[in-house]
RNA sequence: GUGGGUGUAGCUCAAUGGUAGAGCACUGGUCUGUGGCUCCAGCGGUUGAGGGUUCGAGUCCCUUCACUCACCCCA
């Protein structure tokens, strides 16, 4: 058994939980399309070269997270780590021609990262994203922002906070770059070692670090607030009072950055309390020079991500978990069962959920069986209904027992258990 | 990759170094054709694995594996 049990960080969905993702695949399936968007469906395998041109070279991910192997051909093919990547491709390749901007999109989906699994972070987890391609419009980061509080309110998730910030573009960014590393070259040597390497390669990233000696340090280093070029400045504003006008609460946390290279403008996360370290229920932001990293024209985008098991441990209870069974067949005898099977079949292209039990148990073991697997209703055929052409419907929940003819069985067991769930 | 914690029945957990147990679950009976509740019985284990100390190890020591939390990273 064990040389046969799943891998590390690869988790099975059981029913019981299963329905949960259902439930909760649904009402993102209704909310995204209302805010317009379309799902869209890319492949889980793809170039290597994809994730290390949008995702950066130097960052972690690419660096040592990735499922990389050769092709049969020879070629470098990656497990996709996130959904981005594949998705402004696949606008690039197949969809860039109709010109209908922005184009919306959303996606469901494993993505795969080789790392040590802990709370809420998995080898192959999923994530729930949406991108808008194609729109400068501060608008549009705003509507994204607006699915995603929707989303979260109908799922019933509360406690979230919306923290936000505004990374600039490729006019402001290198002076403030230049900015940060003069600052924090004086306390170079005090910074802890993972946060030296960073220095060269990402210095942003060192804003984020949550050691103590970094963050004295950090606390004093400039934003990147305060170096925004105009454009990025008023585009800043108009997110906020965008966001204040739909009556959306956020925060700004001037030191929020993002760990992919793509990252312009408006930056987000959303965070509770309630999930231990891995806080970020969902992220995202806009990446305006993402689609011509990739090759194709000049184009703006923003988009996001949930992570869906951290989401799920967020989602209350729904009432669809294990689903009832709408009714139970009993068969005593060989005969009872020789006449109940097609029966079962007919109800079930009725769409009734129904089991049907073995016909060589105890009526009393039977009667356990449906208890267990919920039944609202159990249909009883032996030896005694047989001779009469009849049938016994019992109302598991009343108690209520009425006879039913052989030939008018489907007809009122369907009038009488009906389709609700 | 680096630390900490935990591994005993299907599940949750007991057992001053001295015969491996309980509750839940499961099967059956109590109730010979009527579920949940009660009571009774039954089923169930190389104590994660390997080695060592000891008259004797679930318990102490070493190794290893798995799970888990945190660092890291990120959704």
């Amino acid at each position: 058994m064990k040389e046969f049990s799943s891998l590390k960080g690869f988790k099975d969905l059981l029913p019981g939980e299963s329905e949960r993702w259902e439930w909760v695949e649904s009402i993102a399936r209704t909310t995204f399309r209302a805010f317009g968007f379309s799902l869209i469906r890319t492949p889980i395998l793809e170039r290597t070269a994809l994730f290390t041109r949008s995702i950066g070279e130097t960052s972690d991910i690419v660096e040592k997270e990735m499922y990389t192997f050769k092709d049969w051909n020879g070629g470098n093919i990656t497990l996709r780590p996130e959904g981005t990547a594949s998705v402004v491709r696949a606008y690039l390749e197949k969809t860039s021609h109709t010109p209908i901007l922005p184009a919306k999109f959303y996606y469901s989906g494993p993505m795969f990262r080789h790392e040590r699994p802990q709370a809420g972070r998995l080898r192959q987890f999923h994530q729930l994203g949406a991108e808008i391609i194609g729109e400068i419009d501060p608008r549009q980061d705003v509507e994204l922002l607006s699915l995603l509080h929707t989303f979260f309110k109908r799922l019933g998730v509360e406690g979230l906070t919306l923290e936000l910030n505004s990374l600039g573009c490729p006019v402001c960014r290198p002076a403030y770059r230049t900015s940060l590393k003069t600052y924090l070259e004086e306390h170079l040597p005090t910074l802890c070692e993972d946060c030296q390497r960073r220095f060269m390669a990402n210095p942003l990233r060192i804003l984020d670090c949550k050691k103590k000696e970094c963050r004295v340090i950090t606390k004093k280093a400039p934003p990147p607030l305060d170096y925004l070029c105009q454009e990025c400045s008023d585009h800043f504003k108009s997110v906020q009072k965008g966001l204040r006008k739909l009556n959306i609460s956020f925060v700004i946390r001037p030191h929020l950055v993002r760990g992919l290279d793509y990252y312009t403008k408006t930056a987000f996360e959303i965070t509770t309390t309630a999930l231990g370290a891995q806080n970020a229920v969902a992220a995202g932001g806009r990446y305006d020079g993402l689609v011509a990293a990739l090759g194709g024209p000049a184009t703006p985008a923003i988009g996001f991500a949930i992570g869906m098991e951290r989401l799920m441990q967020l989602v209350p209870p729904s009432p669809f978990q294990n689903l009832p069974l709408h009714l139970f067949l009993i068969p005593l005898g060989k005969m009872a069962g020789e006449y109940l099977f097609p029966v079962l079949y007919a109800l079930r292209r009725k769409e009734l959920r129904c089991e049907m039990g073995k016909e060589n148990a105890s009526l009393k073991s039977q009667m356990k069986r449906a208890d267990r697997l919920g039944a609202r209703f159990v249909l009883i055929v032996g030896e005694d209904e047989i001779d009469r052409g009849t049938t016994v419907l019992r109302d598991m929940a009343t108690k209520e027992q009425i006879n039913i003819e052989f030939t008018e069985l489907t007809e009122t067991i369907l009038s009488n258990v009906g389709l609700r769930d």
